[in-house]
This record gives structure tokens, sequence and C-alpha cells, in this order.
DNA sequence: AAATCCTCCAACCGCCCAGAC
DNA sequence: TGTCTGGGCGGTTGGAGGATT
């Protein structure tokens, strides 16, 4: 099978963009606005591929974006939305004005794991470095379901193990508990629809879409479609 | 001063998905 | 219904520049 490129790589530039390249693409945009990329290069008198295009105005011309270090709190929102979303750099991007899925993707891999490694924590799961692999694994598993079950016990104990006292990182993804939904019920009167995972993080629709109901009564965790999960438990130290 | 190592990040690559036909 | 196309995403790479030997 296999794909026809998408662009005509014997004639087209790579590598490190040049002033006048940028200047050409900005000004391009800037008249025209952000249409069809795989025809921009020509229209714009560009050598590059429009892909190449797509990420140079995304990753680096956009006017809106935000340059320079990483805050503190950026830092904690990456970590807590990286545990929660995973490698879902534009979904984490979309929660952080004015940085790139690339930025974060870069700080991640260069700043932020090395933090965690430090705090004794698994970049990938989010749990104690040393932690037996099942329960490791298990707390993979956990991550299918949405729900911050440890708002009350943030900062202890994960099979009797003391865990960073400065970061709540337990965080679980799992069904609202029957508990939780009765008092749903109480404080608004209805029930609730339930909401697959892919709904949870707004992609409905998609194929990972396991929903029954479609009415939407949730509400929105940090600008994400969450319905009726227990994101409201999600604390930030 | 030169060589080597390390870190960082811009850019590329290949795959996936949705929409058009 | 199947195929094609363009846009978008995540993983990876290459090279520039700084640090170390």
């Amino acid at each position: 099978m296999g794909r026809s490129p998408c662009c005509e790589k014997a004639h087209t530039n790579k590598g490190a963009w040049t002033k006048e390249e940028d200047d050409r693409l900005i000004a391009y945009i800037r008249a025209h606005g952000e249409g069809c990329w795989r025809s921009l290069p020509k229209a714009a008198g560009l050598l590059r591929c429009g892909k190449s295009c797509r990420l140079r105005w995304i990753n680096y011309l956009r006017p809106d974006l935000k340059r320079g270090n990483f805050t503190e709190d950026e830092d904690e929102l990456i970590i807590k939305l990286h545990s929660l979303l995973g490698n879902k750099w534009s979904l984490i991007a979309g929660r952080l004005p004015g940085r790139t899925d690339n930025e974060i993707k870069n700080y991640w891999n260069t700043h932020i794991r090395r933090k965690l490694v430090s705090r004794g924590i698994d970049p990938t799961t989010h749990r104690p470095i040393n932690e037996p692999p099942s329960s490791a694994a298990a707390s993979q598993e956990d991550a299918k379901t949405i729900s911050f079950s440890n708002a009350t016990n943030s900062s202890k104990i994960d099979g009797g193990r003391e865990k960073c006292p400065d970061l709540n990182l337990d965080l679980r993804i799992s069904p609202p508990s029957a508990q939780h939904q009765n008092q749903e019920v109480l404080k608004t009167g209805t029930t609730s629809s339930t909401l697959c995972f892919a709904c949870s993080l707004g992609i409905q629709n998609s194929k990972d879409c396991s929903c029954i109901s479609s009415t939407n009564s949730g509400y929105d965790f940090l600008g994400l479609k969450t319905g009726v999960l227990d994101y409201r438990r999600l604390e930030m130290k």
C-alpha cells in the first residue's frame, strides 16, 4: 500500500528555517490566514513541505506564543495533567495558554522527567519508584477510569509508604462511587448519565466512545468536559 | 586550546483519523 | 463501502552550544 508523500521532497528545503522563510510564512498567513497547508508553500513562495510550514507556524511563529521559562505552577500543572492524560501533549498544551505541544513534550523529557525521578516518582506511572510491578500495573489499569480518590489522604500512604509530601500525585481515574453518585442525586435531584473515558476527556464521538447516553450534564474540569466523573476532588497543592 | 561529552530543542518522520468523493 | 487526501499527533533525531576533561 503506502501513501503518496505529503509533498515533492526533491524540491523542498529541510532543516532550520531562515529569517527570510519565517518572514514569508508570517506575511502570507497574515494576509490569507491559515488555510490549506499543502498548497501554502507554493502560494507563499516557500520551498518547504506544507507540514513543515504548519509546524513552524504553530510551534514558533504564532503571535500568541508565550516564550521563556516555565513557571513552577506550569510545572505542577503539567505533572497533574500528564498523570491524568499521559503523553497527550496536545491536550496538555490546550490547558496551558501560549504553550505548544512540542514545547511541553520537550520540557517534559528534559526537565520534568528528571524532576520526578529525583522526587522518587516514576514519570510514567506517577507512582513511587520501587513500587512492586503488580501494583504499578494495577495503577495503569486504574487509569482507564477517572476519579481522583485521594483528596482526603493526599500526602500519605500507598501500601504503608509515605509519599512525596508536597505533591499529591496519587491520581486515580475511576467511575464515581455509588455513594458519590447518590450525593449527586441528592444535590441535583436528578440522576446523571455515565460517560465513557473518551468522552470524559472531551473527545466525544471518537471510536473509543462507549457511551450509552448522550446527555451531557457534566461540568468542565480545566476545560475538559467531564460529565459526572469525579474531577472535583483533584487538588492542586 | 582542543577534544569529548552532555543537554536542549527545533524539526522531521510516520502513523492515525476524519472528511470528501 | 472503500479509497484518497489533508491535518494533526506523538516519537525520535540531529545539530548547536555549553560544560567538562
